[in-house]
DNA sequence: ATCCAGGGGTCAC
DNA sequence: GTGACCCATGGA
C-alpha cells in the first residue's frame, strides 16, 4: 500500500494534536517520537494494524507500518485519522464565539488548529473515564498502562512497541486479586468489570447510541450501567462520540478553568456557568476542551 | 499534615 | 433532591 494522504483542512494544526497527545502524561495507547505518531488499531475483520501519522506540508501523511496494505485497510486508516484527529469539523463558527468573549477570545490565537483528539473506540473512552475518575491523571495513566499490559496486545514494529487496548472478554478474565494488585480499587475494578459485561454481552456499543437519539436519551442509557454517572457519560459521549453538546458537570479541571477565567465567581455560580455554555450552544465539548487545554503546566504550553 | 485529583454509589433525611 | 460518607492512591 503506498501511503495515504490527508488534506488538512483550515484551521488544522498537527503540532497542536500531538502536543495534546503528548503533554506530558505517559499514555500508553500512542506513541510519539519527534513529530511522527504512531497507533496501533484494530480492524473490523480482526487486522492489526500499526500505523504512523505526520505532517507533509498541506496533508498528513500516513503510513501502514505492520498489517495488510489492502485498499480496504487504507480506507480504514483515513478513516480513522480523520475521526481521531476530527478533521472533518469546520472550527470558524467556534472561534467566533471564543472571540466574543474577553476572557476566552486569546484561544483562537494559542491554540490555532488544535482539535478535539477523540478516543473512537467507546469501550476504551469509558473505561479510561472510569479508571480517571477522582484520582490525579498520572496516576489514571499509570493504572490504564497496568490493565493494557495485563491484558491487551503489544505489537512490535520496527523496535517500537504499540498497544491495543483489551477486548472486553480479556478484561472480564481478570479476578479480584489481579485488579487489587494492579492497585485499583474495588469499586474501580467492579464498574470497568460492569462496562466489560455489557460490551461481551452487546448490551452497549456504539450502534446502541445512534445519531437519531436525543442527548438526553444517550445520557440516560449510558448511566444506566453501575459507575457510569453523569460525568463520564458526557465524558465519553464527548471524546468517543464527539457531541457537541456533552459537558462533564462538575469536572474539577473545567471549574478551575472557568475560576481562571473569571467566568465563574466560584464552583457554585451555576448562572454564569449556565449562561456562558448557552452562548456556546454547539460547541460546548470544544468549549470544555479548550479550557482544558488552557491548564497545561507552563513547562508543557506550547512555544 | 491536609487537601485535592478529569466521580460514583449508597444511604439517610 | 440534597448532603454526608466511603472508596483508594499519589501529588502538592
Amino acid at each position: 500500500m503506498k501511503g495515504i494522504r490527508i488534506p488538512k483542512p483550515p484551521l488544522f494544526s498537527f503540532r497542536e494534536c500531538l502536543w495534546f497527545l503528548d503533554r506530558g502524561y505517559d499514555d500508553c495507547m500512542h506513541l510519539i517520537e519527534g513529530e511522527i505518531l504512531y497507533k496501533a488499531i484494530t480492524g473490523p475483520d480482526g487486522d492489526r494494524l500499526v500505523f504512523s501519522v505526520q505532517d507533509d506540508g498541506d496533508c498528513l501523511a500516513v503510513a501502514l507500518l505492520q498489517g495488510t496494505g489492502s485498499k480496504k485497510n487504507s480506507a480504514l486508516l483515513q478513516a480513522y485519522v480523520l475521526e481521531w484527529l476530527d478533521m472533518e469539523r469546520d472550527l470558524q463558527p467556534f472561534y467566533q464565539l471564543l472571540e466574543k468573549q474577553p476572557p476566552l477570545a486569546y484561544m483562537p490565537r494559542q491554540f490555532s488548529g488544535l482539535r478535539l483528539v477523540s478516543i473512537p473506540d467507546l469501550y476504551e473512552a469509558l473505561c479510561w473515564s472510569i479508571i480517571g475518575q477522582q484520582i490525579n491523571l498520572k496516576f489514571a495513566y499509570a493504572l490504564k498502562r497496568r490493565l493494557v499490559a495485563h491484558c491487551g496486545q503489544a505489537l512490535q514494529t520496527g523496535g517500537r512497541t504499540l498497544h491495543l487496548f483489551p477486548r472486553p472478554e480479556e478484561v472480564l478474565k481478570l479476578g479480584p486479586e489481579t485488579f487489587r494488585n494492579m492497585q485499583y480499587s474495588r469499586s474501580k475494578a467492579l464498574y470497568v468489570t460492569e462496562v466489560s459485561r455489557h460490551f461481551a454481552e452487546g448490551s452497549l456499543g456504539k450502534a446502541h447510541l445512534s445519531e437519531s437519539m436525543t442527548y438526553d436519551e444517550k445520557i440516560g442509557l449510558l448511566t444506566a450501567v453501575k459507575g457510569i454517572g453523569n460525568w463520564t457519560a458526557n465524558y465519553a459521549l464527548m471524546k468517543s462520540l464527539k457531541d457537541m453538546q456533552a459537558i462533564p458537570h462538575g469536572d474539577a479541571g473545567l471549574l478551575n478553568a472557568l475560576l481562571q477565567h473569571g467566568l465563574i465567581r466560584d464552583k457554585k455560580d451555576t448562572q454564569s456557568y449556565e449562561r456562558l455554555f448557552r452562548r456556546f450552544k454547539g460547541w460546548e465539548a470544544y468549549l470544555v476542551f479548550y479550557l482544558w487545554r488552557s491548564l497545561a503546566p507552563a513547562s508543557f504550553q506550547a512555544e
